[in-house]
DNA sequence: ACAAAACCGATACCTAAGTATCATCGACGT
DNA sequence: ACGTCGATGATACTTAGGTATCGGTTTTGT
């Protein structure tokens, strides 16, 4: 246990990795706590921070909601049974505002329907008390990995989403053409006009998409558009 | 309900309409349903059939077992408490033999860990007795969705396998030195060969890939190994 | 041992892609 | 009104990709 927290300090105050902030292998992970009993969310303050990571505790959704969040690897352990904002409503809502936070449900008093609902909304885990805490540390560590790769994805996704509106919508119609394969002849007659105007669209898109090739190209289209793979 | 039955007995012996079997769109769909209550079974079978599947009746996990499936869209309904092979083996098991059906379970006796277990290997649906039959027939419908999906896949899946597995070891090289965009000089600066020889197996490998352009090898190889990406 | 396949490479030829330069036209904003 | 930018296209040139045909060696399976 000391051995970890010491890590994590040594981590936290030495030199950045040259990866740049998006590894985040030495960023302190933050876990929020929402629980409306003091004494729970004080003593899951004291194991959270024992294990090396960052707590920050609410003793409401409404509390939680109006606070900030920082963009760095983090999850939510969260009580089912909350007064006016319910934990499930909750997720609910990060469902339909678009906000991938990993959440680990926690309750005295549920059903299991309740857990069923929670796991099929992506929960990463539904915890009755007691539980050991050993238990919850497990999969507070997977809910963290978890929010690391989301993190990362959504960086990649923003910056592809960047390239992606900087081009003009003649360079988006042709760029939708390469990756479907088609050569510029053909493009030219999709579009009505001439292969060289093509290749002028193409480049420039090529450029402004930072792509080094076509199969470059290819990849980023799925991400920027996963359904566009059968 | 009754037009239901009749709808689906109409497409069970209408033409085929013309996609060949992968579109599966004029398969009854099969239901197993897996419960050591015969009157149980009895009720479910008749529910199931009366919406227009198929259903198969087995009294326990291992005659489910020993039992050959069809490669026909299909749903397991499985009771949680089963004698020998409970119902969360058997899930287990069909993990690690890399089956892929999807499973709507019902318990009686159940309790909340067991309903976040079987959740999270991906269970459709986790139903405590008693439900209503709409509840059930709802999850089996996106049961057998799921399945029809999860079919498609793996029949596209099996073809591409099978034209990857064709090419030599050479033009499989090649192939994934395509695929991560280098040009034909590299790719015979990285095998040692020269750019005439790379062109040949690249040819080659194209033909036997069935692949029509770059673009759409690099889709075949996302498919192939999904991990090739980010 | 022999045939088949994989592997390698050269020449020749054609098509496709990419770049640079120049030019025209219209829309949009200051 | 002037400048910028997007869109278009022509000429000219270079590089890359693809195929066909020929030849050779090595490996492999029967």
């Amino acid at each position: 246990m000391n051995m970890l927290r010491q890590m994590y300090l040594h981590v936290h105050i030495g030199q950045n990795d040259g990866l740049g902030a998006l590894s985040m292998s030495n960023i302190v992970p933050t876990v929020y706590i929402v629980d409306d009993d003091i004494s729970v969310r004080e003593s899951l303050e004291e194991l959270v921070s024992h294990e090396g990571w960052h707590p920050e505790i609410f003793g409401s959704a409404e509390a939680f909601l109006s606070h900030p969040r920082t963009p760095v690897p983090s999850c939510l352990i969260l009580d089912v049974n909350l007064p006016d904002l319910s934990g499930l409503d909750l997720q609910r809502r990060f469902a339909f505002d678009q906000i991938d936070i990993p959440i680990i449900f926690i309750t005295g008093y549920g059903d299991i329907p309740m857990s069923v609902q929670a796991m099929k909304a992506g929960a990463v885990e539904f915890l009755t008390k007691p539980f050991h805490d050993e238990v919850l540390l497990t999969a507070i560590s997977q809910a963290i990995e978890r929010s690391r790769s989301v993190l990362h994805d959504e960086s990649e996704t923003r910056t592809l989403r960047g390239c992606y509106a900087s081009l003009s919508p003649r360079e988006q119609e042709v760029m939708a053409l390469v990756v479907r394969g088609l050569m510029n002849k053909q493009i030219g007659g999709e579009l009505g006009i001439s292969e060289i105007t093509v290749k002028a669209h193409r480049g420039k898109m090529m450029r402004k998409m930072k792509a080094s090739s076509v199969a470059d190209l290819v990849n980023m289209n799925a991400k920027l558009d996963p359904k566009s793979r059968g």
